[in-house]
DNA sequence: CAGGGGGTTGACTACGTAGTCAGGACTACG
DNA sequence: CGTAGTCCTGACTACGTAGTCAACCCCCTG
């Protein structure tokens, strides 16, 4: 019973079964009107003892659509990427796309294009750039579904291109300005890496909130998101009395940059502040526990999708982005700074 | 020119355009035999000069194939996890397979299910269940495709199931042997819940090691993977001064247990010991550096997925399991036991 | 009773690809 | 020169679904 039938049934079948017409089985399943509730009663039936599945392939063979969305995440396992994967799926299986996944190979030029490219191959009505990343010339997409992505990403401004500018700006704002309001002189930056736009717009965030208070910029630090480039980051401000703030672009290095502080010997608050970004579980469990700014990946996955969404289906130009807004996270790893005797 | 065609071109237009046949656009595009060298560059050519891709949909309902494989993960941002899904998405793409994803709501009854039957609906070749979880009578599928479950997963056991314990008893045993041969009593554990396969195989792993050294079981203590039951598993850990060795099961509750300990003002190593395990990226930068079990997430993918790949494309029953190892990474957080004065 | 209109159903077909099979061109060999 | 064997090519078709269009039933209205 188990190695029966070689194809799974399709509607023909089932029809067979029910005594009515491969198009009435199509109405039933699809929910359409004008089916008497006899029929729809003995196709279903039918239907069930057969375990009868749409085939997902003659389906979008014929309706020249997927209804899949493909995502073009980070060969690594960050938070906030991940995050927003897992955000984004929930979101798309509501709205009823299914989910294809490629991941970039961090570092490897091409390789958004080859990740772009793979998705297309595979067949999708539209495309996220999850973690948008700026590779120059590389990438030159003539895309031929929609696109959205997280950050500016030129290279596809093709005719149907979605861009929302969520996650960043207001975030450097905010962490800096934290800083600033508890008397710090100013605010030192561990960014990620500068081809990110992610990291860019951080970067834009805390120079806007260090221009607004008139405030010296210091020079700007670049990690790569790994704890051990915040540890190398950390090594450093370590060496400078001067410093007694520091934003750094996510938690992860946050870490680091705490552990080159402990290493030196140097109190967190009571020397030196910091503030993390993503608010990663552990945030709250470190020593000290981590100030940091925690952004709505839900929101931002659910907002991102309907505009997407919105494009595939009707083919409507989208809504201009919104900033979607950072919440401050106040836990001890900041503090005024210590009176200069 | 940039809204022309509605439909993208196929196999038929290219055809056309190179003067051949639609058979011979499909051989050509395959890599079939018995094409001249003139005809494959002038259909390449057309092809090219029209931008065009072989439709999936219809590829896939001719061969009835999907060349897609469904992976059930976790909705939760964990390390191992995600570090799974990456590797699997790498191997599977190089293998010639695109990814579906599809997250559980962690703590939901039923969700796997619910996640399965999605992935079966979109239409893959084969699923892998990448965080088995034990959901009791909730899980009982009759799949139409081979399952990959790393763990042993019971409900599933339809007539093409492949099945790999590779994630835990061995780290388990390691963590726990590590601990004892530097001179502790006994080791506690704390677990990841105890419906999650991997937290059973690190569970079974850390017995095994306790029974062959013939010493006491101290009792479980079941967290849920997060730094938040870490820290108040580490609380209650913290009370009893005869614990001076702990394996938590993965590095996450392992922060949570650092900072617990470092808030009741008991030195790790020098008072308690402390094995993590997954290595994430911040267990070096932790205070301290934590000690940990390292699996080569890599490994386990190309493993999982070539059974999986194989049993898809022959049929062939798959072979049995190894137990990949384990790698211990040690760090400062252990140390030999405190002299009792 | 004729005509009309809505509810319900089915026959036919397109969607783009690759498998099957037949046939033409050309070479090698007896 | 005939025949067999390669190499190359194309016509035809199936795959499972849903759109189009026509037809039928039944009840209501004039």
């Amino acid at each position: 019973m188990s190695l029966a039938s070689r194809r799974p049934p399709g509607s023909t079948d089932v029809a067979r079964l029910a005594g009515v017409s491969q198009k009435t089985v199509s109405r039933v399943m699809n929910g359409e009107p004008y089916v008497s509730e006899a029929v729809r009663e003995r196709v279903l039936a039918a239907a069930r003892e057969l375990g009868y599945r749409r085939n997902t392939a003659a389906r979008a063979l014929n309706l020249g659509r997927f209804h899949r969305i493909g995502v073009v995440s980070l060969g690594s396992a960050l938070y906030g990427p991940s995050s927003t994967l897992v955000a984004l799926e929930r979101r798309a299986r509501e709205t009823g796309y299914a989910l294809s996944i490629v991941h970039t190979l961090e570092g490897q030029d091409g390789s958004v294009m080859a990740a772009v490219d793979s998705l297309l191959a595979q067949g999708v009505d539209g495309i996220i750039l999850s973690e948008p990343i700026d590779e120059g010339q590389e990438l030159r997409i003539e895309p031929e579904v929609p696109v959205l992505s997280f950050g500016p990403t030129p290279g596809i401004d093709g005719p149907r291109v979605v861009v929302t500018g969520a996650s960043g700006v207001d975030a450097g704002r905010v962490a800096t300005e934290h800083l600033l309001a508890l008397g710090h002189a100013t605010v030192w930056h561990v960014a990620g890496p500068s081809h990110w736009w992610a990291a860019r717009d951080r970067i834009n965030g805390w120079r806007r909130a260090l221009d607004t208070a008139g405030v010296a910029q210091p020079p700007l630090i670049e990690g790569d998101w790994s704890p051990a480039s915040g540890y190398t980051a950390g090594r450093m401000l370590a060496t400078n009395p001067e410093v007694t703030a520091v934003f750094v672009a996510n938690d992860e290095m946050a870490i680091g940059v705490l552990r080159a502080f402990a290493e030196a010997g140097l109190d967190v608050p009571g020397r030196i502040s910091v503030v993390g970004m993503d608010d990663i579980p552990a945030a709250a469990y470190l020593s000290p526990p981590l100030t940091t700014i925690r952004q709505d990946f839900e929101a931002v996955a659910a907002y991102g999708l309907k505009l997407l969404v919105d494009e595939i289906e009707s083919g409507a130009a989208a809504a201009p982005h919104d900033e979607l807004p950072a919440h401050l996270v106040v836990r001890e790893s900041t503090a005024p700074p210590r009176e200069t005797s």
